[in-house]
DNA sequence: AGAAATTCGTTAGGAAGCTAACTTTCAGCT
DNA sequence: AGCTGAAAGTTAGCTTCCTAACGAATTTCT
């Protein structure tokens, strides 16, 4: 990611030469990507003092609350309520089963999660959150939230909305790209 | 980065437990990563069909125009015109010189940028945009500003002069934090 | 019932980024 | 002049992601 952005009177210059460069759609796509960057960089370093990488963490969210609301040793199988197996919990945080497989690992190994044998196929697991991963949870998410809070304590409510009405339009822009994860060209039958 | 994010419900009701988390701070900042991470993607998947990866494309258009406006074979000593040593470049492009190695070696390897000795510093390289590299730029470019422009084609010329403005503020709130890249802690003396 | 296709999790190997340590070269003091 | 410190570029080793291929288990189709 640069990190010094051209200034909007090089966009204008260079647009002279190039007719597909829009100043102002430029301006706003290297803005929005370098913000992000900055918002990104400063969580990931959070959670690096931590000792948990951004993966690690969006598993422990996606797993958050699959096992909190029971206060026995009921097991897991009760409840629908979050992704659970390697498999689903790959495809909710956009990464290759492949990938998940190096996570789990590493939280397992932390003590953070168990992989469990499911009892009615057993190609699959069912990874679970420990006490010890709820427990940091609980210690890190106050964290986070504040981080987010202040990091958008400089917009009032309304510009929040606006941002996330702004930023949703390009998002579905984005969605209807051919190369977008979300909507990948599905071969003709 | 997670794929689905959480329903605004959920934040209000997970808010109930965590007086740090601010429901519309943090769906605007879920959102903002969200989004500019979709973005990146098909850049990055449009430069990945053209065999360059973003860290290359990145040294690329810090050296372009660097070389560009010189007819002859004028040496590049001429000109203040860009980085060109690759501590400069990796300044500018934000990551450790370590890195801008690697990236400068694949560049020139393809035939895209070439490393000469700086005459008056036996310790420095110059790093140059070959014919090659230009031409890439050339061909390249207008299909990533035309992505830029689809993809804020999306928003009115008034509504990415907001997305601007309000990312703006976020981005000086990312600079104020401590953790943050642009502004280190500086040791006390 | 049995062959074929699919899905599961895993392994192996690659790309791109990082930090830490190193050699070479230069600049600043005495 | 000569030593000390800093800077340039590189190397080595780590992390995290990826794709490709695999064996085991399940489902589907005859």
């Amino acid at each position: 990611m640069l990190k010094d952005l051209p200034r909007y009177e090089c966009l204008l210059e260079a647009a002279r030469e190039f007719p597909d460069l829009d100043p102002t759609a430029a301006e706003a796509y290297l803005h929005l990507l370098r913000t992000a960057d900055d918002v990104f960089a400063i969580s990931d370093a959070q959670l690096a003092a931590h000792g948990i990488s951004h993966g690690r963490f969006g598993v422990l969210m996606l797993l958050w609350r699959t096992s909190a609301p029971r206060t026995g040793d009921v097991p897991i199988t009760q409840g629908p309520c979050g992704p659970r197996t390697p498999a689903e919990l790959a495809d909710a945080a956009g990464v290759t089963r492949a990938t998940m497989t190096g996570l789990v690992d590493t939280l397992e190994r932390d003590g953070f999660v168990v992989r469990e044998p499911d009892p009615s196929d057993r190609r699959m697991l069912l990874v679970r959150l420990t006490r010890k991963g709820e427990n940091f949870l609980a210690r890190f998410l106050p964290i986070h939230f504040r981080y987010a809070r202040e990091v958008m304590g400089a917009l009032s409510e309304a510009e929040r909305k606006t941002l996330v009405r702004l930023l949703g339009k390009v998002q579905q822009q984005t969605a209807r790209h051919p190369l977008s994860r979300s909507a990948p060209v599905a071969k003709s039958a």
